[in-house]
DNA sequence: AACAGCCAATAAATCGGTTTAGTATCCTAC
DNA sequence: GTAGGATACTAAACCGATTTATTGGCTGTT
């Protein structure tokens, strides 16, 4: 596969297929035929139908002669050739680990709602943490001629010659903007509700090393719990392992935690997911929640607000992450190319309380 | 909004962008360039670099000189380019309903491995069931030179020139292939499992009006329950309503069939989403899940598994049908316009049994 | 010496638009 | 009577590739 991928030349044609719309007899309207049909040059046409400004000096009856024709014929002008002459594809090019998490396609959706509003296409390329792959989309995408790229939870590696802005991605690379969440606040959103309730013995899990924002996130713990003045013991610090998306991973880890009998009262989660694997142990050693044990999540997925109990869990706003980034690239696309651009767009987190926390049994 | 959309005009560039990739001192490899490099014309260089037919007669030593100043110059040729001249464009179009659903994206998920693998890219659009983006969107696909659509539970009303595959969409549509799951087999499973551990009074909620599977869904539920001798009562079949795709709407729709006082001891839910709200509903009515009350879902996303208790249901081979409808479509497009085509690919659904079935606790 | 046949390429058309530079006609003002 | 300017267009270059038809040089044969 990668050998198609990497090379250049072009798939022989098994076949020549039809590509454009054709009017009933078979033949399709393109501008050289609108323009004889007309008995006009297809410069006119052109002008007209783009109400460029050289169509200043064409009179409103014949303007409105072509654009009847345009309409009448069902003329549609081909966007290949538009773009090849303007270099300007209005296309660009998204690059996520993974289509079916649910973290992606939140985001995917507000980029999708800002892009399509304003004229521009997208393509959606998914690396599955293949590291070939994460390098070979990003110029994949640019021989398309995408105007900008959005990488979504993913370090790009190979240089990009158009912008990029990152959701939850990088870290200060040079040409890139990084929309990411107050990882601080939203540790100490967290600690700080757990503490209140009177947990000390916290566990925490981390995110998988692939993750980009596995080591930000423990970090922001750390140092909350620190601030709160109690600590994470080494014992009760958990990881994620393996590239599926599912509870189990949460699942697995959790039963390790219990296994190694270092008491805690409370768990924080790497994401909602993780936290709905590591509420079936709990649950199967015999733990209650939020009884027993407080669970709280991160992301905010769908599922957590209908989980039992409900999941408590640091709301990320993705798609309001995914709408800032294709905001952000669109106006670095329409500056010129040396312009200022931002390399950090910070968004707020949120806590939201729902069932899977109370006040612990024994406070100490 | 729609103005720009039905619009054939070009939005007026604000300024010129950079599209391609440059060297390092500024200028973009191009043919003409690499041709001008090596001193040889851009159709030599061409057919060697695709390995055209017509490169037999260009010697091995010509050869090896033209793809080392390749590979050193990095050419990528111009996706456009080639797509214009050759009526090739490697693209296709998926409409969905909206992408951060599970369904769609796991859909899209098997769509994506198949395309991609045959070099392959797609443009994404979520239509959010308003009529005149269902209509509009194709069109503007085509205009894109997508070589084929695949439209994911979505009804396409306007006329497609290029080849269409549908998953879960239309019912016989000329130049349509449709990929369905086998619905009365999918209704039979869930039924005989409900009849066989002894639940006679059972309660079904519908889809919502818009989505392609309702109707059949709901046809099929009937039909099989009378060919095991029970009858749903009219009273206790509920149907979801409203735009979102949230548990909410399961949670409405059930909090009415308590309401309406007639009493059942199994639910099966038009699909998972809904099933975890029908949970809710009838936990907070005081019935425990299974052993009050038996609840059945369908698709099989991926937190069915992990809910509490985890959700029997029955499953639809998403990722399958996605892989399925995409060979489906490129076969299609490499086949001569004229050429037979299948006009329906049946899946099978297969019953996940988990922990929210029981047997019924007053069986008649 | 003439012709065929092969080799190693190239010139030029093409895809379907956009855009620049220009032309032909008419009107008006001096 | 004609310079100047507006009006109403058009011819042709261009975007960056692919592809067909053609050319010139060389060898070998009769």
């Amino acid at each position: 596969m990668w050998e198609t991928l990497h090379d250049i030349s072009m798939p022989r044609p098994k076949s020549g297929t039809i590509l454009r719309a054709r009017t009933p007899s078979g033949q399709s309207v393109s501008l050289k035929s609108l323009a004889e049909h007309l008995g006009l040059s297809q410069a006119a046409v052109s002008l007209v139908i783009n109400r460029a400004p050289g169509a200043k000096s064409i009179p409103q009856r014949t303007q409105e002669l072509i654009r009847k024709a345009a309409r009448e014929l069902n003329y549609r002008p081909n966007h290949l050739a538009r773009s090849l002459r303007q270099q300007r594809s209005y296309t660009i090019g998204v690059v996520v680990p993974e289509i079916s998490e649910g973290y992606a396609a939140l985001v995917m959706s507000g980029i999708e709602d800002h892009l399509l509003q304003e004229g521009y296409f997208y393509f959606v390329v998914s690396h599955r943490h293949r590291d070939e792959l994460i390098e070979e989309y990003p110029l994949l995408l640019q021989q398309r001629a995408v105007e900008g790229l959005i990488a979504v939870d993913t370090a790009i590696t190979g240089a990009a010659e158009v912008p990029l802005v990152a959701v939850s991605g990088h870290r200060e690379v040079p040409g890139v903007t990084n929309i990411v969440l107050d990882h601080a606040r939203a540790a100490a959103l967290a600690m700080e509700h757990l503490t209140k309730l009177g947990h000390r013995e916290i566990s925490f899990i981390k995110g998988q090393a692939f993750s980009s924002d596995t080591a930000i996130r423990w970090e922001s713990v750390r140092a909350a719990a620190e601030a709160l003045g109690v600590t994470i013991k080494d014992g009760l610090v958990g990881q994620l392992e393996g590239e599926s998306s599912s509870p189990e991973l949460g699942y697995h880890v959790t039963k390790k935690l219990i296994a190694s009998g270092e008491p805690f009262t409370a768990l924080f989660a790497f994401n909602d997911i993780s936290a709905i694997g590591a509420i079936q142990a709990l649950r199967e050693a015999g733990r209650q929640i939020p009884q027993d044990v407080s669970v709280v999540g991160f992301d905010d997925i769908q599922s957590a607000a209908f989980q039992n109990p409900a999941l408590t869990t640091v709301r990320q706003p993705l798609r309001e992450m995914g709408m800032l980034a294709a905001e952000t690239l669109l106006r670095r696309i329409a500056a010129p190319p040396e312009a200022p651009y931002p390399k950090e767009i910070v968004v707020q987190p949120e806590l939201i309380c729902r069932a899977s926390t109370a006040a612990a049994r024994n406070p100490t």
